[in-house]
DNA sequence: TGGTTGATGTCTGTGGCTGACGTCAGTCAC
DNA sequence: GTGACTGACGTCAGCCACAGACATCAACCA
């Protein structure tokens, strides 16, 4: 005999999914939540630092897929080749039995703009400690931010597109598009024009 | 005689963050603000929609700025050059003289994660106008998106930049560097070798 | 056997935020 | 000029997110 079941942030998690995905997001409260798996208020609190935060559980997975990505990219890679070598790895994270589960959590998150603005900030935090990254393999500092920046932006472009309804690529096929298209824009500018090259370099 | 002193948003967004600067954001309560400034807390949040908010009250000037810079662009300019000309409008709504207090402002939210989110959230939904702009002016849909987060991001890591301590450079200068750098990194890839893909070149 | 640990419950707040309603100067219609 | 109206504010009451302090109790361990 147990003295509680075990897996609480687990069932938490599905919990909250559930009835936010039915009640929506503010009408429900952590205490229904906790209680809805056998748990007090007290407790959810001890597992997630705040409400929004139990839809973003596991989100440090998807980091170490992303710094997977990294390292496994060849010496000599340049920048944006570890960012596309990155993204393939982050990409294989999100399987396309995965979609239809992600697409009802992105349908809460998109009902509320507290939950957007928390989903922003976890993709941008991706974005510097995949610059951190980078920059352990030596690329320069503000090359290291600027790629990852852009890699993050990438990624998530083209999960929004894997997430829409009419779409049936895999992920990984999606950001390789997104990424080609964004070198095509950024390829053809050779020579920005700036008001008279006067930059000390 | 007035009923009420006028510029209540203004006096309480100057006292928010001088108390913000002295005490720290979460040792301050909305009604030690309005308190301060002869007001309710109640009045608080009718002029700001959550206690965060107070610090970016304006950022919609920002946003017009940037959209001034995407209308000013000559008609036959590429999305990067339209980029460029918002980037150089934007960067003249922050003068040498404001660096000061931005540094302060800044200095906040970089000791609050919460402060941080929210300017991510504003830095996200400026790429997105952003990107409506572009679209309003034909830049195709994926183009724009890119385009639009590319000029955001080189904003945000201007904005850093010109920030810093040693700094002594415009931000208009800053951004023009950042965005050159960006072009150099993603222009050397020609031809991104995808599984199987033949990038046209 | 008894001490320690770790996940949980209980109790008790504080503060962000909201709805409903009252107040009162200025403004505008008539 | 009077009365209705508006807009910015105050007052009151309440919900809920979140946190500190302390108790509990199975399991594990010396």
């Amino acid at each position: 005999m147990v003295r509680w079941e075990p897996g609480a942030s687990e069932r938490l998690q599905q919990a909250a999914l559930e009835l936010f995905a039915t009640r929506g997001f503010e009408q429900t409260t952590a205490m229904e939540i906790a209680q809805s798996v056998g748990l007090t208020e007290r407790t959810f609190f001890r597992h997630f630092s705040d409400k929004r935060e139990v839809l973003f559980y596991g989100q440090h997975l998807l980091v170490q897929a992303f710094l997977a990505g990294v390292q496994t990219a060849p010496a000599d890679a340049s920048p944006i080749e570890i960012i596309a070598s990155a993204l393939e790895s982050a990409a294989s994270f999100f399987p396309d039995e995965r979609r239809s589960y992600s697409r009802t959590r992105q349908s809460v998150i998109e009902q509320n703009p507290a939950l957007q603005e928390r989903e922003r900030h976890k993709l941008a935090s991706l974005a510097t400690t995949l610059a951190d990254a980078l920059r352990a393999r030596g690329v320069g500092e503000l090359a290291a931010t600027l790629a990852a920046q852009s890699g993050a932006t990438v990624f998530g472009i083209a999960f929004a597109q894997w997430i829409r309804e009419d779409e049936e690529r895999s992920l990984a096929d999606i950001a390789a598009d997104v990424l080609r298209e964004l070198l095509a824009l950024t390829g053809k500018v050779t020579a920005p024009r700036e008001r008279g090259e006067k930059q000390g370099r």
